[in-house]
DNA sequence: CTATCTAGGTGCATGTTGCACATAGGTAAA
DNA sequence: TTTACCTATGTGCAACATGCACCTAGATAG
């Protein structure tokens, strides 16, 4: 996460996280994860293959398991399940995200800190 | 911002916003800049070597100004101040930043309600 | 037969990081 | 003097992550 474009300071995207969470809720194949995903965080447009290559990861380090389901209809999906080491996972990152946030709280409360004092005076 | 170790999933540090805000309060060099950084984040250790790295990144992006200046102990330094394109660069960050707090927040919400249904039973 | 949607991926160029190392001025101790 | 350490700024390289474009392939609609 961090800045990948020219100009950009990046913040993080949830990705790993929100795909731990949405496939906790229900066991998914990739295709309906990424949908999902945007509808979870609508701010942050993730390409199809970066949630591809995000869950292949997660299974290598043992969070998710998958396995070839055929439907009746539409190619052969993998359908991904959470593994107790994913649930352990999801718990680490919302203790993770929790300090974020106050990281960013931090942050902002110094910033606007130091805007009442040395700050824009166009206000005035 | 992101998983950068093998098993871990990362989430954003406030590098670059830290870093103008910092200098905006004070104009300062970079090695003061990355001790009074790690005092402004504790949680986040960072290299020096990226701490570096931003600032000329930044200073490419005319966000920053520098120039060179030698005291009469140690080697010389450069001297970072902000320009009126780095104080609009903090301002957007600190909407991005008000705005992914937002989305962490919105996470946590959907994990805890998640939790709620389907939850663990150990607590029961 | 062709276009499109679903589904899952790969190849390559680019960008970022961690780690180690290089350079160099100054200071304090042996 | 030589050695060691602190200040101060950076680079080289390997590893990793991403965006973008592209490929394969089943099914379905026209």
């Amino acid at each position: 996460m961090s800045a990948k474009n020219s100009d950009e300071i990046s913040l993080d995207k949830l990705i790993e996280p929100s795909l731990l969470l949405l496939v906790q809720k229900k066991p998914s194949h990739g295709y309906e994860l990424i949908q999902n995903f945007n509808c979870l965080n609508p701010e942050e447009e993730v390409e199809p293959g970066t949630i591809y290559r995000h869950l292949r990861k997660m299974e290598k380090k043992g969070f998710l398991e998958s396995s070839w389901k055929t439907s009746e209809s539409g190619p052969a999906r993998r359908l991904y399940n959470i593994t107790g080491e994913g649930m352990k996972a999801l718990d680490n990152a919302v203790v993770k995200i929790e300090q974020q946030k106050q990281e960013l709280e931090h942050f902002l409360a110094v910033y606007r800190e130091q805007d009442k004092q040395g700050g824009n005076l166009d206000e005035a």
